[in-house]
DNA sequence: ATGTAC
């Protein structure tokens, strides 16, 4: 599902075409932002009569994008604003939650079981509580798998360094996650802007992350093989649930951490604010087993994000719940280059110095000098073509596009 | 995407 405009990687049709190839594969569809992944196309939705598949929703469950609407007033700017942006990444969690007593197992339980809701638990401000309880769990999302004390397998606790997963949260994580400040520079549909807090040169804040080690543990306990209606079946999905509370969690947090360098983390400052996971798999009725790679819901009439990149704009739509598209939309703008073809290419074409400045001229927060080339506009699509095809298509529609004016890609 | 080891 692509304009012409719209440049599609070969090896990312070959992979899709082998996945819609796959038994049981009922419905495979590419979205315009289609890039090959490790041997699963991203930017995909792939229905399955009764199987699930781990291995397609991928190592990083419950990936996706958080939105929140300010106003226009921006107290703090320039050098001061990345000093202060960069200190609230550095500061340690417990700046913003009261874990006396709670040990990161704990906390890691917590999380896993209810999400935003725990970071409200938890708040050391009424402010930071409110808005994580301003957003209503996802309505596909099922219960977490429970755990017994002393229960939870140590592949669902511990890293590979022996570190409680729990000490992840709240940090941003490498390749394409990140968060950001934009500003709206374009509206629309002034009404579903309105309706979302979006207003022209109001500032956005965005934050595009997962669950971290989290999900990767859970991508290695259950390996590539497909899942059919056993008990099995049922535990992954509570599996997975846990990893999406985390990341929706976890997006709560990186946005109250750009809300408080800002100089607006209180509620009432805060117009609207909506998420949106693009990778996982949930029972849709006839579809059957919809599994989304890089990938987001788009029923009729709901806010969801596409994002762009440092250099280009995101844009905020509303579904068009369209049946052809799996009711889904892509994730992005989707790599146009491999991360080794932009390490390589983009050296030759872009010094060191101009990799850190984004769109605006301003600093991108990023230590990682590799990233910065892995992660520049030049390897990623053109936003316009995807979005133009989201439109044409019946899978979403524009309300508004916000520009990046600070782009933050802290480990 | 992530984490680790080289």
């Amino acid at each position: 599902m692509a304009l012409e405009s719209v440049w599609m990687e070969g090896d990312a049709v070959a992979q899709l075409a082998r996945v819609a190839g796959m038994d049981d594969c009922v419905f495979a569809v590419g979205m315009p932002d289609l890039h090959s992944g490790p041997g699963i196309p991203i930017g995909a939705a792939l229905a399955f009569g009764r199987t699930i598949h781990p291995h397609l929703v991928g190592s990083d469950a419950g990936c996706g994008a958080r939105v929140v609407s300010l106003g226009k007033k921006l107290k703090v700017r320039g050098e001061a604003l990345e000093r202060r942006t960069r200190a609230a990444f550095e500061a340690p969690l417990d700046e913003h939650l009261d874990l006396d007593g709670v040990d990161d197992e704990a906390l890691l339980r917590a999380v896993w079981e209810r999400g935003a809701e725990a970071i409200a638990e938890y708040a050391r401000t009424e402010d930071l509580a409110a808005f994580a309880r301003a957003e209503a769990e996802p309505a596909w999302l099922p219960a977490s798998r429970r755990f017994a004390d002393g229960e939870l397998p140590e592949a669902l606790r511990l890293d590979a360094r022996g570190r409680c997963f729990a000490t992840s949260l709240g940090t941003i994580g490498g390749g394409n996650h990140f968060a950001e400040l934009g500003a709206v520079e374009s509206i629309t549909d002034p009404a579903a802007a309105e309706a979302l807090g979006l207003q022209r040169r109001g500032h956005v804040i965005l934050a595009h992350s997962g669950s971290r080690g989290l999900g990767r543990a859970l991508a290695l306990r259950w390996g590539p093989g497909g899942l059919v209606e056993t008990e099995d079946q049922a535990t992954y999905l509570a599996e997975l649930a846990g990893a999406v509370r985390f990341a929706i969690a976890n997006r709560v947090l990186l946005c109250w951490r750009m809300l408080s360098a800002r100089g607006a983390a209180k509620s009432s400052r805060i117009r609207g604010t909506f998420d949106l996971v693009h990778n996982f798999v949930s029972d849709e009725g006839e579809q059957g087993w919809v599994h989304r790679k890089g990938c987001a819901p788009a029923e009729q009439g709901v806010p969801l994000v596409v994002l762009g990149s440092r250099g280009a704009p995101s844009w905020i739509m509303r579904g068009g719940g369209q049946p052809a598209c799996l009711c889904s939309v892509a994730h992005g703008a989707g790599r146009r280059m491999t991360r080794g073809e932009a390490r390589d290419k983009l050296k030759q074409r872009h010094t060191r110095a101009s990799v850190k400045q984004n769109a605006v001229g301003r600093r991108v927060l990023c230590d990682d000098t590799k990233l910065l080339y892995e992660e520049h506009p030049d390897a990623y699509k053109a936003i316009d073509p995807i979005i133009e095809t989201l439109e044409r298509a019946g899978a979403a529609t524009r309300v508004a596009a916000s520009s990046p004016l600070l782009t933050v890609k802290l480990r």
